[in-house]
DNA sequence: TTGACTAATTATACCTATACAATTATAATG
DNA sequence: CATTATAATTGTATAGGTATAATTAGTCAA
């Protein structure tokens, strides 16, 4: 792993096990050179990353100071960010209800740009948070990128296939968000009634090369889901 | 204004201007070096920020490319990003209902991190865009750090009052989503029905030295609001 | 004594320069 | 046509100097 890295991660995992307070003060900039061997720049990058991410903030002339979010039971709207232990806060599990190999819609073939003789793996699921229906997820991949799909997998986690067994980098993605009434069909899934009130999440995932292999559309139990969002260098 | 801010600025405005595509390969380092009269370090800088604002991608080994939403009505979550224009986009205007200085309740107090006997402005207001409602939004500044508000500036933009006139620099922020079915008042505000859908944003906004100082509670018009967030590194 | 201004110190932010590593694209080769 | 070498291009890491903001301490005056 890269130096950078290494040193956010350390950084990142004592704040963790200390449990350090908004507004705690980290040791200074040549401290920290000190302590990981690292040179001024590299320890820069290091709190930038984890400036990024909002678990630090810099204040020039004073310090560096630890910034935890306020409210706990929310789902990260951007998941690669925060503490590790936000994610394992949640038991979240699948159950497949569809994989089939299709051809992609004009709609799925615009959001990723693909053309409509292509093949794409859709895959249906249901998602539990703590044994409570989450969502019902509609998603489509591109099969000349992901090349081989199955149950298990579906079942499991589909993104740590693509990273790990395909040796793929996922780069970037959109996220589009509505909210609506449930129709009967997904009503019934999420145990809700027809017209009640639902969040719709559209999402496009793309490589590090700039192909979009992955769009979603989720539906959410608008009792379940509650989301956040750290904004950063406004 | 710094120099990898304006190199940033100006590489925007250059796709903007040009109406490059999506993939579209932009000139290799060497060359933004030359033309822009910056080090390498300044001009990575510059492109890490465009990088998080969305604007483009990079690929290692091969170069610097344009990086485009593809679809368009949607409201940023981080408005901070994106192009100018998709800001103008929208024509947004508001209509003040409340605007009075009280006492926090505990919820307020505890999120501008503030004792009960502060004082704190509180805001209500209506938003409208495209001349439609967009939302119902109540706020509660610090009056400790926003002195003074008055009507004008709260129909017009707080927060540009807050930088250019107060001189404060906005840091960070928090925002937590969720959706809901509308109450009768809300109902009424937005001209929508009790028990439709609603999406609630409550935002936290902090000073870059990390004071919390702008606590908003925002009720959305589902009919009107789709929101879009772009993601990087992930 | 209090308050206001000033200066020194501390600490991060910005900019430059350089070397090498990793990845991708391209050309050469068999 | 596939393999391999080469070039092109961005990424990482280090070092050091300058700039700017925040804090602290000190000085002076009312």
């Amino acid at each position: 792993m890269l130096k950078y890295q290494q040193v956010a991660n350390q950084i990142e995992l004592y704040i963790e096990q200390h449990q350090l307070q908004q507004g705690t003060k980290l040791p200074v900039l040549e401290s920290l050179m000190d302590e990981f061997s690292a040179s001024k720049s590299t320890i820069i990058k290091a709190l930038d990353l984890l400036e990024k991410k909002g678990l630090i903030f810099q204040v020039r002339g004073s310090g560096i100071f630890v910034r935890r979010k306020s409210r706990m039971g929310y789902i990260n709207l951007l998941s690669n960010q925060g503490f590790k232990k936000d994610l394992e806060e949640f038991d979240i599990t699948s159950e497949m209800l569809q994989l089939d190999v299709v051809k992609p819609t004009q709609e799925v073939a615009d959001n990723l740009q693909i053309d409509y003789d292509q093949g794409v793996y859709y895959v249906k699921r249901i998602r539990y948070i703590n044994g409570q229906t989450l969502c019902v997820e509609e998603s489509y991949y591109d099969k000349s990128v992901v090349t081989y799909l199955n149950k298990q997998i579906v079942t499991e986690s589909i993104f740590h296939y693509v990273t790990e067994g395909l040796g793929l980098n996922i780069g970037f993605s959109e996220m589009y968000i509505k909210t609506g009434k449930l129709t009967e069909e997904e009503a019934n899934y999420l145990h809700l009634k027809q017209g009640d009130p639902k969040l719709v999440m559209e999402s496009i995932f793309f490589l590090s090369n700039g192909k979009p292999f992955d769009f979603s559309k989720v539906t959410y139990n608008y009792e379940q889901s509650q989301f956040f969002l750290l904004g950063s260098g406004i």
